[in-house]
RNA sequence: GGGCAAUUAGCUCAGUUGGCCAGAGCGCGGCGUUCACAUCGCCGAGGUCGCAGGUUCGAGCCCUGCAUUGCCCACCA
């Protein structure tokens, strides 16, 4: 088949992946019995579109997968998409507000509806975005976080958790965002810095300061460290009169050593349910806690006058009125403190007392080997003991000291778009409450004074369901709805949960260690008993060219993915995003990096369009080495694949797309392809270029496939896809070598002849057979008139290698020569009075291992030689 | 306040357990195009591996301190 001069990639990428799908070499089978091999995807939010992140995720875990499969295991990549409650509620809230109205007066049933409609749009796009990056993933697995059996398990966990008093219901201090009216968890609040004034009043004898004096109504306690000595004379207790916002206050002293006497005057008052800290000495002294700021932000009636107002609003004036009362004593404006921002709509956090479902982190209810442990204890065992292992190892710190200030985890939302709390609350006439937890709604068997069962109208967290992600898509959907089983049932019975869980490695951004990875190793080891997966690999983030984040606010900075494949190639893309790229790390995009690997995907291209005009009328055969050259290309395939191999099943892809990319340009399209001009080996060179497809094919699937299919007597039914690991037929290590020597001597010759302008110069040497049979080719590569065995002659001698090579240049030509020889000298020189010297040193003899001592010693003696060359030459010149 | 990382060629970054003269991509200088590829070939220049000590026969790599930058966590009214 004639091949185009340049490859286009989106000429056959679609085509490609339409082949694959149809082969179902992307289809697990459980039910064989190879080494397992499986990843979770971690399901990208239902918002519509892909990102560079994504791309980048799908790289890794596509060469993970399909190099799996080349190791002939059984592997299993499971895709899906995530409803991705907070941030699809607050995109359709969004939309209605456009359409001035809001959720409430479309109600309930119409607001799920119409968010269904949008992510079921959103999915199909996101679906097609992923087959154009070429993931290789099992679609008839597709799954998603709201698919029935996988709610199944969400209630399950909850029951479970339930029954084991880890879920509990109370009344917490949590994370109220007043703009989407939920809270959020610790975890999805950022703090920005936030230059404020820090107000000092008079209250009572005391000064305190704030910058928040809106939450002041309420306050009736001041605080100070038990040890200061300035406050020394008020007892714990004490009380007296304030005159405060609207009219005088009874204030108790309250001594608490939560409180920083260098802090300010070592004085406060506290708000218990605006803040967490106040909270918790209400809690510790048993002290009234009164709400302030209502839900949507608006001061309560205890404002008085200040009462409906904003507290933004709310602020100046309420100072002003401090200051006419002569309460004010001091204003500093430059006060920089952090204000809590939840992440996803931006809303300025306001901590408020409400009743909500909890996951309690320090409760010993989880047995694990064969203790019962709290959740905190196992998130830890698990990782210190060896049963998962982070790359890079660095982040077990960052994990170790998360759960160190690990908090209870709030899981109910206010939001409509989720898994539905599975709880339901009656109420009897007296006001008594009932509670049942439950998988299905329990039964109104209409017991006087009760009203009927209501659902609590709160969803869960999506990190609740997500949590759960690397075995719930593995329970077998149809099992999953018999309720007459119970989830140790589902799980037995689950072929698919069986095989591949847990899971072997999980590969997601270091962004989200603790949002998702951590709760599903919590959630995971709860409910099953198994860890999730055995390794993590944590890929970092994708900046900016400029090395700044890719940010809403400056549209030009981001690079949509679908904007590069159809110009560059998905494959180019692939490898741009994981050349040099490490675990952990950021890395900065770089369109000089695409185009270096766009121009790999054509260098293999041309290489594929030679071989195939080189090889097209002979027989297709197994490939024997003859020369030299064939040894040495099989010795450096072989040394390539081992290495690649390793590297990628040690999840150092930069390194093995590194061996990957040498070679091929390197070794085989710089010197083997040339080499073979001058004695063809057709079935070799087709072995070879078989063999280097096999090993590209993981970094660069589409432009490997397409040429795959080109190639003499393969049908549509032998994909590439499917390809086991090359097996490398044998070298001879000694003819290989042999062409290393051709190597360094045309590299030498190249040199000379370039520095010196000699073109057409001619090449002698001296009784090397080995060099007779590679004189054409020393002749074509070295760009030379000729080579020439002859007993004895004069030229320049070639330095670097220790047989008798010289060219033929006249002494007046070659004396411009004489600085390059001089340098060498100097240089050679150098060397063996450092190799020599560490060999003198006795210390190095007696210590060092006796390899590397030999190791020297060779070094020395080739070094030795070589100096000697360059010396005669030297000479020669002088 | 606590912690993690980075600092290597003009730029962006690799360098796996310490073992020869430190690598890549891009950029730069020179030469080159019938014969797979100008998305190309060939040749070359360019680095006291942030600074100062230490351990070691041997340090870009290990230890200590310092400097600069980035990030994470906590958060004091």
């Amino acid at each position: 088949m004639n091949l185009p001069k340049t490859y286009e990639p989106a000429e056959y990428e679609s085509d490609i992946y339409a082949l694959w799908e149809k082969s179902g070499v992307f289809t697990a089978h459980p039910e064989s019995h190879k080494e397992r091999f499986s990843i979770s995807m971690p399901p990208p939010n239902e918002t519509g579109t892909l990102s560079l992140g994504h791309a980048l995720f799908l790289t890794l875990q596509d060469i993970m997968v399909r190099h799996a499969r080349q190791q002939g295991k059984d592997a299993l990549w499971l895709p899906g998409t995530d409803h991705a409650a907070l941030a699809v509620n607050a995109l359709i809230e969004k939309q209605l507000t456009e359409e001035g109205t809001d959720k409430h007066q479309i109600g309930r049933e119409a607001f799920l509806a119409r968010t269904r409609e949008f992510v079921a749009a959103s999915r199909g796009t996101m679906l097609g975005q992923m087959r154009a990056m070429g993931a290789s993933c099992d679609w008839t697995r597709l799954r998603y976080t709201l698919d029935d059996a996988l709610n199944r398990c969400v209630n399950e966990v909850f029951l479970k958790m339930y029954e084991a008093g880890v879920i509990y219901r109370g009344h917490r201090i949590v994370n109220w965002d007043p703009n989407l009216e939920t809270t959020v968890s610790d975890d999805e609040m950022i703090y920005t810095e936030e230059k404020a004034t820090f107000y000092t009043f008079k209250y009572g004898p005391f000064e305190i300061s704030t910058a928040r004096p809106e939450t002041k109504f309420g306050d009736k306690y001041v605080v100070m460290h038990p040890h200061d000595k300035r406050y020394a004379k008020y007892k714990e207790g004490d009380t007296f009169v304030a005159e405060w916002i609207n009219g005088p206050v009874t204030a108790t002293v309250i001594k608490d050593e939560a409180v920083d006497p260098k802090f300010g005057t070592g004085v406060m008052t506290i708000t218990p349910w605006h803040d967490r800290t106040d909270f918790e000495i209400a809690e510790r002294h048993s002290l009234d806690k009164e709400q302030i700021i209502d839900f949507h932000g608006k001061l309560l009636p205890i404002a008085g006058e200040f009462a409906g107002m904003p507290i933004t609003e709310a602020r100046p004036k309420i100072v002003e009125k401090l200051r006419q009362k002569g309460l004010l004593i001091k204003e500093d404006p430059g006060y920089i403190h952090n204000v809590a921002i939840n992440e996803r709509g931006k809303g300025v956090i306001e901590p408020q007392i409400k009743l909500q479902w909890f996951v309690d982190v320090n409760k010993p209810a989880v047995d694990w080997n064969g203790k019962q442990r709290t959740l905190k204890e196992v998130l830890q065992s698990v990782v210190r003991e060896g049963d998962i292992t982070l790359i890079p190892k660095r982040f077990e710190k960052v994990y170790f000291h998360w759960i160190d200030n690990l908090r209870d985890w709030c899981i109910s939302r206010q939001i409509w778009w989720g898994h539905r709390v599975p709880a339901w609350y009656r109420f009897h006439v007296d006001g008594t409450t009932e509670t049942y937890v439950g998988l299905t709604p329990p039964i109104n068997d209409g017991r006087e004074g009760w009203n009927e069962w209501e659902q609590d109208p709160d969803t869960l967290d999506t990190w609740f369901s997500s949590a759960l992600w690397t075995w719930s898509t593995l329970i077998d959907p149809e099992l999953a709805n018999d309720y007459s089983l119970t989830l140790n049932d589902l799980l037995k019975q689950s072929p698919d949960y069986q095989a591949y869980h847990p899971t072997t490695v999980m590969e997601t951004g270091w962004d989200i260690l603790f949002f998702w990875v951590a709760r599903m190793i919590l959630s995971t080891t709860f409910a099953t008993g198994e860890v999730p997966f055995k390794t993590v690999y944590l890929h970092g983030l994708i900046r900016a060219e400029d090395g700044k984040k890719m940010s809403k606010s400056r549209p030009e900075s981001i690079i949509d993915p679908l904007d590069v494949i159809p110009k560059y190639g998905t494959d180019a893309l692939r490898m741009a995003l994981i050349m040099g790229v490490t675990p952990g790390n950021d890395q900065n995009w770089g369109w000089s990096k695409i185009e270096a690997n766009r121009n790999f995907c054509n260098k293999l291209w041309n290489i594929a369009r030679y071989i195939e005009s080189a090889t097209a009328d002979s027989d297709a055969g197994k490939g024997e080495p003859k020369t030299d050259a064939d040894h040495w290309i099989l010795l450096k395939l072989q040394q390539s694949a081992d290495k690649i191999d390793q590297d990628i099943t040690n999840f150092r892809f930069s390194e093995a797309y590194g061996t990957l990319y040498h070679f091929v340009w390197d070794d085989l399209a710089d010197w083997y392809v040339e080499a073979s001009k001058i004695a063809p080996n057709p079935a070799l060179l087709n072995s070879v270029l078989q063999s280097v497809l096999i090993m590209a094919h993981p970094f660069a699937p589409f432009v490997t496939e397409t040429i795959w299919q080109t190639l003499d007597g393969k049908t549509e039914e032998s994909t590439l896809a499917q390809q086991l690991w090359p097996e490398i037929p044998k070298a001879d290590a000694k003819q290989a070598e042999h062409f290393e020597t051709v190597k360094t001597i045309v590299s030498e010759t190249r040199f000379i002849t370039k520095s010196l302008g000699a073109s057409d110069a001619t090449l002698y040497f001296t009784d090397v057979p080995f060099l007779s049979q590679n004189a054409e080719l020393i002749k074509r590569l070295g760009q030379l008139h000729d080579v020439a065995e002859v007993q004895n002659g004069n030229g320049l001698y070639l330095t670097s290698t220790s047989y008798r090579c010289w060219l033929d240049i006249d002494q007046a030509t070659a004396r411009e020569f004489a600085l390059q020889i001089e340098i060498k000298l100097k240089t050679q020189q150098a060397l063996v009075e450092r190799l020599a010297s560490r060999l003198s040193n006795k210390s190095y003899i007696s210590k060092a291992p006796k390899e590397v001592v030999e190791q020297t010693k060779d070094q020395l003696k080739d070094a030795q030689i070589q100096l000697d060359a360059i010396s005669k030459e030297y000479d020669r010149f002088k």
